[in-house]
DNA sequence: CTGTGTGAAGGCTTTCACAGCC
DNA sequence: GGCTGTGAAAGCCTTCACACAG
């Protein structure tokens, strides 16, 4: 099962079918259809189907799908299934406040540690912002072995932190700044630029 | 031109190419070729040419693009031309942290008012947070003309809040709740979530 | 000769239609 | 009978190849 062969939306599709699996998990819910389950996501069934035949076969003919097992599918092939340590670089107003922001933990990412160029007063929930220094944060980098970092460093520094960040080994980026960042192949970057949503909107509205 | 018929990758794309235009404009430069442009916002430059002809002829054959005649049309296509006021409902964590973000204004939207369920003590940037009263807020967005909206509620709040919303008159909501909301088929929803998109980095790192 | 604008080709995703299993 | 799994068809988006303008 090579990944590289299966369509990016797919895998985002996942995440959601994962959350509304969640949802019936806790209201007691055993087994689902994908007629159901593709409604709650907001999804035809037939493209819930066909994402999942890229992964196996999880369902039952006649019946659908069991809650649990599925939810446990997804989570071992989204790599979920495991907590994973994450760093978050530039701790301004947004940096701070996705610190603050609890839905990280609730999916199973723990941010382990913050870095910003500038000494940050206040600690946030027991995490003393650490100085960003080269040097040190390679070492951590290496040592605590991050493959994950959420970027939220001013636009016009975001480039040089990041060719830090991959130089000390850093596989994923989750990029805040408003910047078409450069990187290797091999290194993946989802972009949330929040102005731009919010420019997208105003296009569609009369 | 019936929008409808655009893509919306296209429109996606459009404000990405406004983010370059702006960085050229800030150095001065007054003309750039689809090539250049192109390989500024990550995409190939067929494609933006393409992107293009959805709504004109922009560029001089045998020279390129003027960055500020473009960036002008641009914005007249997104709408962004013209200042929009935006409101924020839900004022915790991620809520009051994106009302301090300044990147918003920046890109010609205005948070005019923060509703939530409880007093928020702190102002944040002189902007005090209204209780969000159902009669009270549906008034304020029919007086004042609102759009666009800022959801940051949590998740189980979510649908009875956009139900109010939608019924008081907003046209488009930019939806932080980890929830696939039900709306009109009128409505336009843009999602940003922000552990969705961890999730989905997680599965391409080693 | 450089670089845009665009019909046509190619590739990717979604949807359909239905076979196969419970 | 009901619902999943899936090859084939349709639809959509991207890329190519080149005509055409400065």
């Amino acid at each position: 099962m090579l990944k590289t062969e299966i369509p990016r939306k797919t895998i985002y599709r996942l995440s959601i079918f994962q959350r509304c699996l969640q949802r019936l998990k806790e209201n007691k819910v055993e087994t689902v259809s994908s007629e159901a389950l593709a409604k709650a996501a907001g999804v035809k069934s037939t493209q819930l189907r066909k994402d999942l035949t890229h992964f196996g076969q999880f369902g039952t003919r006649g019946l659908g799908y069991n809650v649990a097992g599925l939810s446990g599918a997804i989570a071992e092939v989204l790599g979920s299934s495991r907590l994973q340590p994450v760093i978050l670089v530039g701790v301004g107003n947004l940096g701070s406040a996705l610190l603050r922001y609890g839905g990280f933990q609730k999916e199973g990412f723990e941010i382990v540690a913050a870095f910003d160029s500038h000494p940050v007063p206040a600690r946030v929930k027991g995490l003393k912002t650490s100085l960003l220094n080269s040097t040190e944060l390679t070492k951590f980098i290496r040592e605590q072995n991050i493959k994950m970092v959420i970027l939220t460093v001013p636009a016009q520094y975001a480039q040089e932190v990041v060719n830090e960040l991959v130089a000390a080994g850093i596989q994923a980026i989750l990029n805040f700044s408003p910047v078409v960042l450069e990187v290797p192949k091999n290194i993946i970057v989802n972009n949330v630029d929040l102005a731009m949503e919010l420019e997208n909107l105003s296009y569609f509205i009369r």
